[in-house]
DNA sequence: AGCGACACAAAGGC
DNA sequence: CGCCTTTGTGTCGC
C-alpha cells in the first residue's frame, strides 16, 4: 500500500473515506521463473454436482489466465462493501469498479518505484513505467518470432497483449455510501483482500474466476467526513492546511 | 447527520 | 523558477 492509510498508536490501520488511497500486487509460484510459468499449463479442481445439485466429484480444469482482484470487506456484517477508482479528474472525470487485472507472475518493485509511478506525463518515464508494470505480449511475440497462432503457452489465453506483472490500484476509495458508525457494541472494520484467480471456462464456454488464493490487510479504521475526524492528526496524504 | 458539489490551496511534474 | 495538474479537505446547502 502506498498511499492513504497511516499506522495509528495502537498498531491499526486508519484510512479516511474522502482520501485515496493505492495498492499494488502481484504473484508469484515458488521455484518457477518466468520461463517455467511459460513452459508449463495449470489447473484447479473445481467441485462438479448432478442435476439435483448433488455432488458427484471434482473437474480437473484448465486455467486459461490469471487475474488480480481487490476487493473489501466487513467485519461484522454480511453487508458487501464495494470500492471505486477515480481518474486524476476526480469529480470531473468517471467512475467504475476497479479493475480486474489479467496478470503474470511478476516482482513487487519497490516502494520508491510504486511511489514514484503515479501521475507521471513524460512519456518516456511512462514507457519506463509499463516496462515494470506490465507485460508486453506484442512485443514477447515479436522477440521470440511468435505470434497469437505458434504461441502454445499460457500467454495466448489471456485477453489482450496489456498484461499485468503488477497490479496497480490507484486512486481508489470506499463507496461514499458505506456506513463507517457500527451498529452494535463491537466496532466495526473494513479488510481490503487481493484475490489470485483463475479463469477458467465452464462447459457453456462462459468464462468463469475461481479463487485461488487471496491475501488480506489487517483491519482498517475508515474515519468519515465528520470534522471531529479532522481536528488536530495530519492524515496520510496532507498537506498543509486551508485557512480557517 | 451525512452526502454531492464546488472551492481553495499546497505539493508535485516537468 | 513558472505554469499546470493532482488531491486533501473546508464548506454550502439539501
Amino acid at each position: 500500500m502506498d498511499r492513504g492509510f497511516e499506522i495509528g498508536e495502537n498498531g491499526t490501520w486508519i484510512g479516511y473515506k474522502r482520501n485515496y488511497f493505492t495498492l499494488v500486487a502481484g504473484f508469484s509460484f515458488e521455484n518457477f521463473d518466468f520461463d517455467r510459468f511459460i513452459q508449463n499449463k495449470f489447473y484447479t479442481y473445481e467441485k462438479s454436482s448432478s442435476r439435483g445439485g448433488d455432488l458427484v466429484g471434482e473437474n480437473k480444469v484448465e486455467i486459461s489466465y490469471f487475474a488480480i482482484r481487490l476487493v473489501a470487506k466487513c467485519s461484522d456484517d454480511d453487508v458487501s462493501i464495494s470500492l471505486v477508482q477515480h481518474t486524476a479528474k476526480r469529480d470531473k472525470g468517471p467512475q467504475f469498479p476497479p479493475p480486474i487485472y489479467p496478470a503474470v507472475p511478476g516482482d513487487m518493485p519497490d516502494h520508491e518505484t510504486v511511489k514514484a509511478s503515479c501521475n507521471k506525463r513524460n512519456g518516456r518515464k511512462i514507457e519506463n513505467m509499463n516496462k515494470i508494470f506490465y507485460f508486453d505480449r506484442a512485443e514477447y511475440y515479436n522477440d521470440t518470432n511468435l505470434d497469437t497462432l505458434k504461441d502454445e503457452s499460457i500467454l495466448k489465453n489471456y485477453p489482450s497483449d496489456s498484461i499485468a506483472r503488477v497490479a496497480r490500484f490507484e486512486r481508489i476509495q470506499f463507496t461514499s455510501s458505506i456506513r463507517i458508525k457500527s451498529t452494535s457494541v463491537n466496532s466495526r472494520y473494513f479488510t481490503l483482500h487481493v484475490e489470485l484467480l483463475g479463469i477458467i471456462e465452464d462447459e457453456d464456454l462462459q468464462i468463469q474466476p475461481i479463487l485461488l488464493s487471496s491475501i488480506e490487510t489487517p483491519p482498517l479504521i475508515i474515519r468519515g467526513r465528520s470534522p471531529s475526524n479532522y481536528h488536530k492528526e495530519r492524515t496520510s496524504g496532507y498537506r498543509g492546511s486551508i485557512s480557517r
